[in-house]
This record gives structure tokens, sequence and C-alpha cells, in this order.
DNA sequence: TTATGTAGTGGGTAATTGTGGATAAATATG
DNA sequence: CATATTTATCCACAATTACCCACTACATAA
């Protein structure tokens, strides 16, 4: 289970060191790919091998499954660790993500995610002024 | 069950000493993550994964469970205790609580909660200040 | 009261981690 | 073919963190 909050610097080379906690979960290497909400996804290898069999599974027929799909898939990149775990993040993901240098690297479940720190805070927010909705979502599920 | 109320220091290096009669019932380590009410919840192991197993039930089609299970998810932390029983709180952590140096460490249920001081007195005073409106909820519940 | 153990506080040192730059290799460009 | 530009590998510094130890306070029991 990925699990956690680091922000880091993402620097003039479009290098982005991970977190050593997270990268122990990691193998050798990972997929880099376009998230939801504009983040990026870091799928450990085994887990992107489930993804790409559930995307597999999802109807075709709808345009915007299709379009999910096709984003994933499409920006997909292997990237490799280097001697001091740092990853290569290439330009259309950089931008994708609108990344600057500061850098939030979430694990979420079975994934990392990567955000621009600016969004990440205003997309904390968001969901932190719902927190009625949450209150009341978490009540159901007996959490609290 | 974990019941009590401790009042200890968080040092300048960000530990935090768990109450021993606490801690002999968490593991050798535990979950902290965001709270209700800006306090930190920290669970035991077998806590934590009833969390995520629900966690991992819900759509994350829709935005607002997928902004829950971020929030709930990359808000934790993994904790150990080092040789004398103590945790490191991450900077987004203490930040989130509101932590100064006198911290509160109330157990609850199924959970230890950790609060600063001050935001825990004042929470207390609230609601004793609604005591009959409290009361009257345990009515309704059969406790009186 | 004194001895003894346990718990909490705080600090020092060494190892790890993140950051940024330097150098070398590879690729592209004129 | 030479030059520029990018990409990869390596190295050095700074900051943080983990680990260890010492001191104090308090409680309990002799």
């Amino acid at each position: 289970m990925l699990i956690g909050e680091y922000t880091h610097n993402l620097d003039a080379k479009k290098r982005l060191a991970i977190p050593a906690k997270l990268r122990k979960e990691l193998g050798e290497r990972a997929i880099l790919t376009r998230g939801l909400d504009s983040c990026l996804f870091l799928y450990p290898m085994a887990e992107w091998e489930k993804v790409t069999a559930k995307l597999g599974e999802l109807p075709v027929g709808q345009a915007d499954t299709r379009g999910l799909i096709r984003l994933m898939l499409a920006g997909a990149v292997e990237v490799e660790f280097d001697a001091l775990g740092r990853i290569l993040v290439p330009d259309y993901l950089k931008a994708f993500g609108a990344l600057g240098t500061r850098v939030v690297i979430a694990g979420v479940y079975n994934r990392l995610e990567i955000w621009d720190e600016k969004r990440w805070t205003a997309y904390k927010a968001g969901v932190e002024r719902n927190t009625d909705l949450i209150a009341e979502k978490l009540g159901e599920l007996g959490l609290y």
C-alpha cells in the first residue's frame, strides 16, 4: 500500500527524486502516465499490468472511457531510477501535469500521484470544503 | 479499547512520545493520518486495514470519492516507535493539526487522537457548553 | 525515607536522503 | 565533419533523519 505526502523539487533537467520510503515499494522501474484531475500516475510494474488488463475490459462504445484509455496508454512511459532514485519526466507529461519546480508526490493505494504543489494545495482545499459530504460518506463507511 | 487523556511534548525534532499504557495496545507501528476537527488520528494496524478495505470498495469514477480517497491515503503515514516509544510527525501533518509544543493524546474507541493542547481545551469547552444538547442525544440512544 | 524501576525529555553523532552542478556520452544540426 | 544540443552518469554538498545515550521526574515498594 502506497501512502504519504512528500514535496520535492523537479529540477532544471526534469529530474524528480522519489521519496526513499516509497521507492522501496517500487522496483527498479515503473510506469509514468497521465492521470485524473491533471496529475500524473506512477505505477509499479505489477500494478500497471493490472491496470492495462482492466482498461481492456472497459466498454469501447463510450466516447469518454475511450478517451481515458487513449490518454493513459498513449501517455505511458517506462521510467528508470537513476543511482540516486530519481526519474526523468518527459516534456509532454510535465506539461500535462502543469508541473513547476515544487512538486507533490502522494501515495494513493496502488500508485503514486505527482502534482504541481499549487494545484495539489488547491485541490485539497476544494475537497476539504466539502467536509460535510465527506463526513457523511465516512459515516456510511462506518469509519468514524 | 483505547481510553485516557495525556499531555506530552512534541519536541524540536517533531518526535512525540506515545503514553506507555496506550502503546501496549498498539503494535510495533501504527498509521498516523488526518482526522476530523483538525486533529490527527493514530490507528493500530488492524483498524487501518479496515479503513483501507472500505476505501477500496469505493467507485473511483466519482470525483468526490476520488477526493476522499486521496485525502485519506495521501494524508496517512506509517510511523514506527523508536526505542523510547516515540513517533515522528511529518511536517504536513504537524501543520494540519496546528500542533505546537504541548500536545494532547486521547484514546477514542479504536484510535488515538492527537490535538494541539489549546485547541483541545477550546474544543472541550465548546462541547461542555452544549451538554444539554448532548444529554438529549444520549437519551435518544438509550444511554441514560 | 531510601532504593528501584519506569516513563518522558532532550541532545549529540552518524548515516541517509535530496539537491544541484560537473563531466562524459550520445544525438542531432549545419 | 565539426559543432551544438541534449541526455546520461557521476560527484559533492547540505539538510534531514535515524540511532544512541544521558538526565530528570515520578511512582512504587522495601
